[in-house]
DNA sequence: AATATTAGTGTCGTTACAACACTATGTCAA
DNA sequence: TTGACATAGTGTTGTAACGACACTAATATT
């Protein structure tokens, strides 16, 4: 077989968290100055989600994230020297979750995704579709609970919302929309910091779980 | 290389249409008396797409049709024989053009999704899927107007409609809110049949694009 | 005790959506 | 030719959802 023909498929991921009040994505150093998403070849007795979180974790050290499916990527050409098909994926953690498990720090960086660096293949185009895709889910589904941390405030809340769409929101309105979701759960907890009053935390009912709302 | 190990990539192709005043799937039969979706191993110079569209023309004769990726299935154990997966498609297309173009018409049926037959390896979860996506892109975007042929009326765009949610619409409602998406365009043509007043015949401002709405 | 800072709350006008019934225009048969 | 039949086509009104909007509450700091 030539290496045009050799069949290969990879998984990529795209993980994305909101740091710094902007959406960025981490990303993996090659050595010729350019960046990749971290993910690789699939091994022939692997599950394709399996695959994904391996590499993500043994790349990044990342465990725990929420993940999905996002868009299988199989143009001949995409790559210069086999015919590689990637089943890409995109996943999402809280801030805090990622602090504690970047291990591997070092060739490894988080990007705004509004200032990418170049990047390897059609790396720029999954990303472009990826972030397409949170925006788009973030107006019907629940998915923005996979960027909290198990407990956190409304305030918290609406900013990462805010971050995501890029514009301000009304406060008394976005409290009474989410709460009318019924996916959230008040708990007896504050939190406390700062010199001003404290806020109430909440959690999600199904943590795990993003569910379709309307 | 042990045949577990063999990897391959194949895509399936979900084709639907409304017939019968059902929402129905082009499925090909196989030796054992079960069926599957049309579909088959990818080349290694072609893409995903174009090899989606023509197995699905080679084994039913059909072209032309609107095409969008689904998912990609690759748990290993999905094929008895070999590591295979799939990428899997849906395609939808007005009856009118499929009636000219299935050529090899045995081997191939239409059956009602809510009665499929027994089909192999995990093409009914295909199916399954396909279907979830098809109705809930029914309700943001105008991926409907894919079943309909070049010219249509109103009331015949209102029967698809309530063909695949299966529940019935409010005439003048429809109307209202079919019309305000404004990718409609009324000609000056009429459906005339049978012994009433004539229909109005109206087509897609953009016949091949599925648009988002509100 | 005063100040600074974020948390938390309700009303009202507007708009979008659902429910609803009759007239219009053609064919066909007597 | 006329009457019966069948589907096409059309507006209004009540209701529910959504957006705009400003003040009080609770804590830390000085």
């Amino acid at each position: 077989m030539s290496p045009q023909n050799t069949l290969a498929i990879s998984t990529d991921v795209v993980l994305f968290s909101i740091r710094n009040d902007r959406l960025e994505v981490l990303l993996a150093a090659l050595d010729n100055g350019g960046w990749r998403l971290p993910g690789g070849g699939m091994a022939a007795d692997e599950d394709l989600e399996s695959s994904a979180l391996q590499h993500l974790e043994q790349q990044t050290g990342v465990t725990g994230v929420y993940l999905e499916q996002l868009y299988t990527f199989g143009r001949p050409g995409r790559h210069p020297t086999q015919r590689l098909v990637s089943v890409a994926y995109y996943a999402l953690a809280p801030d805090e979750q990622l602090r504690l498990r970047e291990r591997q720090a070092d060739g490894l960086d988080w990007f705004a995704i509004t200032r990418l660096p170049p990047l390897a293949l059609d790396h720029a185009d999954i990303i472009a579709m990826a972030h397409k895709r949170l925006a788009a889910k973030l107006a019907y589904t629940t998915i923005a609970l996979q960027f909290m941390p198990e407990r956190f405030t409304l305030s918290a809340l609406q900013s990462v919302y805010e971050t995501i769409l890029g514009a301000a929101l009304d406060k008394r309105n976005f409290r009474k929309r989410v709460l009318a979701m019924g996916c959230l759960e008040a708990t007896s907890e504050l939190d406390r910091h700062g010199n001003h009053r404290p806020a109430r935390l909440y959690r999600a009912r199904t943590p795990g779980k993003v569910e379709f709302i309307k």
